[in-house]
DNA sequence: TCAAAAGTGTTACTAATACACCCATGT
DNA sequence: ACATGGGTGTATTAGTAACACTTTTGA
């Protein structure tokens, strides 16, 4: 969307419509570094507005397909592993003098009737990626796509708190019989990174020598090389994910549980 | 909804726009009976088309509220467990040929143009009875409400297989952290009961004796008195859940894992 | 008193936990 | 050589699985 004009194309209602009404996808993309489970929120052009990455659904795609161009739209991120969790359906969720100050400061006063003040449904995903992979860009609405936080996040806007809350509770469930790390580590990592990322999500500490034999005893980590880190000690294996899973378009009907 | 006129009405869009566009919600309403889950299906007026109790959301109600009522409405069912579990949005999940075959039988040629011929995501629910204490009734666009047999389902309209599919998928999980047996047994039951339960949820054979400790040793169950069946064995002892959870309206914001 | 189903006990095995010990490396 | 963190071994405990045994009941 080329910046004010595409701004304005977006906004109309007057042509054929373009969205599904009433409906709208919001993606809590989760990454991992320093010990800390990061949230990508994007700031709203010269507000203090933080939001998650969201959008609205084109009449011809799937909610799926419609997660996946949204994140590309609003933060660039391509290629990620994605997850439907939970759909948000209060009727008071947002508010509209929200919405007014994000329009006023492009110069756009929308009439009281527009699309846009309408109630809308969310449908929450949730993202997983690699951090240090990943460089978010701000689109037009935005002035910054930043991580931040889980445990000290800014308020955002609308009910997008509890969406967060929401996504990590799916998460930590997902972490049982799922291989988040996949997602969430880089191609290659230690048993020290994926220990830390499990105490992370799950919130509590493991012991570091059960934890290697769990993991190794799934069968799903492959022993790649030795790093070295010129570290005053052993210098730790590196371990691979042996199955490549989700590589991306993981429909959400193939979800948790199929 | 009193039966014609109430369909009318129901179905007019000159009228201020009642319901939230593009969204419905779909209800498996699940119930145990004879060693086998049973699914709640209404049967459209004068056709052999079977679909989900469903319906669509009033303006100013939330999602949850939006699920009861239509349950209410649909079926007579109330004050029951209900919990919903993914949204489907497959631009192609519904076909406007079945739509059309429902409103014909009644008189009622649609324009081409009517909001029910819109593309729908629907939000799935599913809702566990006690199958012996529920009585459901058709409404003004069914003639039927009976229920079937969760292996032997008769083929459904739209995506409602894949809906029930995924609304079993998400049972057989829940079953692991969540008494689900309170929603569908009787307010007292028997162990063999309880193990019938589970063995059917998930389709496997349990040893009975290591089931009795298990479920006793959650703390969970309280045993009330010795059932006189008049059967040539011992009588088993009845139980009651301790825990009587979920009475009903239940948010989903309070959902599995919070 | 016998068959059928409910309930309890016992044992073997497997997995989770806790901690002791050994290994490699750069200062 | 030693401090530091990585990796393995092992004892203890808790949990599962399998099956033997006892109890209650009506025919």
């Amino acid at each position: 969307m080329e910046s004010r004009k595409g701004l304005i194309r977006f906004l109309s209602d007057t042509e054929e419509k373009q969205f599904l009404s009433n409906i709208s996808i919001d993606c809590v993309v989760l990454g991992f570094h320093d010990g800390h489970l990061k949230v990508l929120l994007l700031r709203f052009t010269e507000t203090d507005l933080y939001a998650l990455p969201g959008g609205f659904v084109r009449q011809e795609e799937s909610l799926d397909e419609a997660a996946y161009r949204i994140l590309a739209e609003r933060t660039g991120l391509q290629n990620i592993y994605l997850r439907q969790f939970h759909t948000f359906g209060d009727p008071a969720r947002r508010n509209d003098a929200t919405h007014r100050q994000i329009m006023a400061v492009r110069g756009l006063a929308l009439p009281d009737s527009h699309w846009l003040f309408e109630r809308f449904i969310s449908v929450g995903y949730y993202a997983l990626v690699d951090f240090s992979e990943v460089h978010p860009k701000p689109d037009d609405f935005s002035d910054a796509a930043d991580w931040y936080e889980l445990e000290a996040l800014p308020p955002l806007v609308f009910d997008h708190n509890q969406i967060v809350d929401k996504a990590l509770s799916a998460l930590r469930l997902s972490l049982e019989y799922a291989p988040v790390g996949v997602n969430l580590l880089p191609e290659v990592f230690t048993m020290a990174d994926l220990q830390q990322l499990y105490e992370t999500i799950l919130g509590t500490r493991l012991l570091r020598t059960n934890f290697q034999r769990k993991m190794l005893s799934l069968n799903l980590l492959e022993r790649v090389d030795k790093k070295r880190t010129g570290k005053a000690h052993k210098a730790p294996y590196l371990y691979r994910f042996v199955t490549r899973t989700f590589p991306d378009g993981a429909d959400s009907s193939s979800g948790f549980l199929d």
